[in-house]
DNA sequence: TGCATTCAACTTGTATACCAGTTGGCACGG
DNA sequence: CCGTGCCAACTGGTATACAAGTTGAATGCA
C-alpha cells in the first residue's frame, strides 16, 4: 500500500533522475500493481501530476510522460530564468544558514559526480536549484521551480542535450561562492550563463522544415561519424529495440513496450506477475 | 454534467471574484448535486485544485478554500513580485499586438469599474497580471500566475485589504502605458511598486503575540470607531451571523454553513432539494 | 498476394457501494 | 443546573464493477 503523495514523488524523483524518459507510458494497472494500490490511488497520483504539468493523458489510451514541443522547451527555460534570476535580483542579504545549506548540496553534488550513479547525479543536479529557491525562503516557487526543472530535465532527455555533469556542479560552485560574498548581481549573472548554457546544448532544430527531424533521424547511417560524445544520455534502460548505434539521433521516444502482445490468461491477473511491471518500471522502486 | 475542468475553472473565477472566501466548505456531495455529476469528477477537479494550492481537505472533515497564514501571505506576494519583474526585466521588446490586447483588458477593467458588478470587477483586476503573462509569450508563467493571484486575492480578503479597485486599474493603465512606450525599465518600477501597493494595504500584524489577533477580534465594540473604510470587502453573502457591525475585524473566516442540523429525511435525498446547495455556492453559477 | 474488415484484448472513464473517522446533539447522571 | 459520555448522522477515503473507446492482429475475400 501506497499513498498518492508517494507514487507522484517517486515518479517526479524518477524524472529528475532521467529514469523516466519523456514518452514513457505509465498504465495505470501497471502502477497499481507496482505500488500495491488501487487504480484510484494511482488514478489521483497520475492526476495531480497531470496538473503539474509532468504527464499527460490521452483518452483510453494511457498515461504519458510529457514530451514538450519546442515552443513549450523554450516557455519553460525562459520560466526557469525568470523565476530564478527574479529570485536573485530581489534578495537583499543572503543568510548564512542558507549558504551553508547550500554548500551542503553541493558536496552531495560532487559526490555522486564522483560515483557511479547517473540517476542521483541528474536528480541533484536539478534539484539545486530547487533547493536555492527553498533556501532563499520561498517554497512556493521552490515548488512551482521543482515542476519546471522536472520539466526541463525531460526536454534535456528528448533534445539530447549534449551537456555535462561536471560543468553544471561547477557552475553551482560558482554560484554559491558569488552568493557567499554576498555578490549578488554576480550571482545573478553566472546563473544566466549556466541556464544559457544548459539550454543552448539542446538540440534545437529552428529550421521550418517539420521533417528534418525525420530526415536526419533516418539518414543512412554508413559509418559512425561521431562528431562529439553525449555524456549525460540516459541509461540504455530499454536493453532491445533501438539497436542502431548510439551516433543516430533517436525520432521521438521509441514506444516503451515492445512486449510482444500475448493473449492474456483470462479475466485478471492475480498473482500479479511481475513480468511486465518490472521490465520498464523499476525506475520507480 | 460537468467535467472536472469546468469545475476546477468555476471555483478557480468565483476565487478570483472575491465569490469564494477563505475557509469556505466545499462539500463533494454538494458540488456533486451543484454540477450533476458523480462525487468522482468534483473528487478530481477538487484534487486539481489542492495541486495548484488553492483548497485543502481535512481529512474526513471536508474541503476548504484555503486561508494563507502570514508567511504564506507572505511568500505569495514575494512570488508574484519575483515572477511579475522577472517576466519584464527579461523582456527585449514589446509586440504590438500584446499591447493591443492589453488594452483591450484595460478596457473590460474601466467597464466594470463603472458598473456595479464587484466580481468581474475583482476578477478583471486579477485577470490583468494572468493577461500580462500570456501575452509575453509564456503560457507556462501564465498559469502559474493565476494561481498565485488567485492565493493573493483570498489573502487580500482574509486580511481584510483597503486597496480600492480604481487605484489598481490606474496603476494598470501606467503599466501598459509604459510598456506601448517601449520603456520596460519603468514599467518594471511601475509593476514592483504596484504589488508593494496592495501588498501594504493588507492588515498583517507582525506582532509576535499570537493571541493579538483574538485579543483584537474579540475586544469589546462600544462606539464604531471606523479609522478608514474598506471599500473592495467581500459581498455580505452569508446574511445572518457576524451580526456584529462592519467595525470589528472577523478571527477567522467564520463557519459557513450555519444550517440547521435537522434531522436527515432518510437514506439519500433522490430530489435533490435545492435548499442546502444553492445557498452559499451560488456564486459558482 | 494484398487489402479491408472484424473482433477481442486492453485501456481509461465514471458511478457507486461500502468503509472509517469526525462531530455535535442529546440524554443521562451528578 | 451543569458536566459527561454516547450515538447517529454526515464527512471524505478507497475499492470495485461496469461502461466505453482504441488498437492491432488475425481472418476472409477478391
Amino acid at each position: 500500500m501506497t499513498t498518492a503523495t508517494e507514487i507522484s514523488n517517486r515518479i517526479i524523483e524518477a524524472v529528475m533522475a532521467q529514469k523516466l524518459a519523456p514518452g514513457s507510458r505509465l498504465g495505470e494497472q501497471q502502477l497499481a500493481m507496482l505500488f500495491d494500490c488501487s487504480r484510484t490511488i494511482v488514478r489521483e497520483a497520475l492526476t495531480r501530476l497531470s496538473t503539474r504539468g509532468i504527464v499527460t493523458v490521452s483518452a483510453r489510451r494511457g498515461w504519458y510522460v510529457i514530451e514538450p514541443s519546442e515552443d513549450e522547451a523554450r516557455e519553460a527555460f525562459e520560466a526557469r530564468r525568470v523565476i530564478e534570476l527574479g529570485l536573485l535580483h530581489q534578495l537583499k542579504t543572503v543568510d548564512k544558514a542558507a549558504v551553508r545549506q547550500l554548500k551542503s548540496h553541493l558536496q552531495r553534488e560532487k559526490a555522486a559526480l564522483a560515483g557511479s550513479d547517473i540517476g542521483a547525479r541528474s536528480f541533484l543536479l536539478g534539484d539545486f536549484h530547487v533547493c536555492l529557491a527553498e533556501c532563499l525562503g520561498n517554497s512556493l516557487l521552490a515548488d512551482t521551480l521543482r515542476d519546471f526543472t522536472a520539466r526541463t530535465t525531460l526536454i534535456a532527455m528528448l533534445y539530447q542535450s549534449s551537456h555535462d555533469a561536471a560543468q553544471s556542479c561547477a557552475d553551482h560552485v560558482r554560484i554559491v561562492e558569488a552568493l557567499e560574498a554576498g555578490d549578488i548581481a554576480r550571482a545573478e549573472v553566472l546563473m544566466s550563463e549556466h541556464i544559457g548554457t544548459v539550454q543552448s546544448a539542446l538540440r534545437l532544430q529552428a529550421s521550418s522544415d517539420p521533417l528534418a527531424e525525420l530526415r536526419d533521424a533516418l539518414a543512412p547511417v554508413h559509418k559512425s561519424p561521431g562528431p562529439e560524445d553525449t555524456p549525460a544520455q540516459p541509461p540504455p534502460r530499454k536493453s532491445k529495440a533501438a539497436q542502431g548505434s548510439a551516433a543516430g539521433a533517436v525520432v521521438k521516444a521509441l514506444p516503451n513496450t515492445p512486449r510482444s502482445r500475448l493473449p492474456r490468461n483470462s479475466v485478471s491477473t492475480p498473482p500479479a506477475s511481475p513480468d511486465d511491471t518490472s521490465t520498464y518500471l523499476g525506475a520507480l522502486l
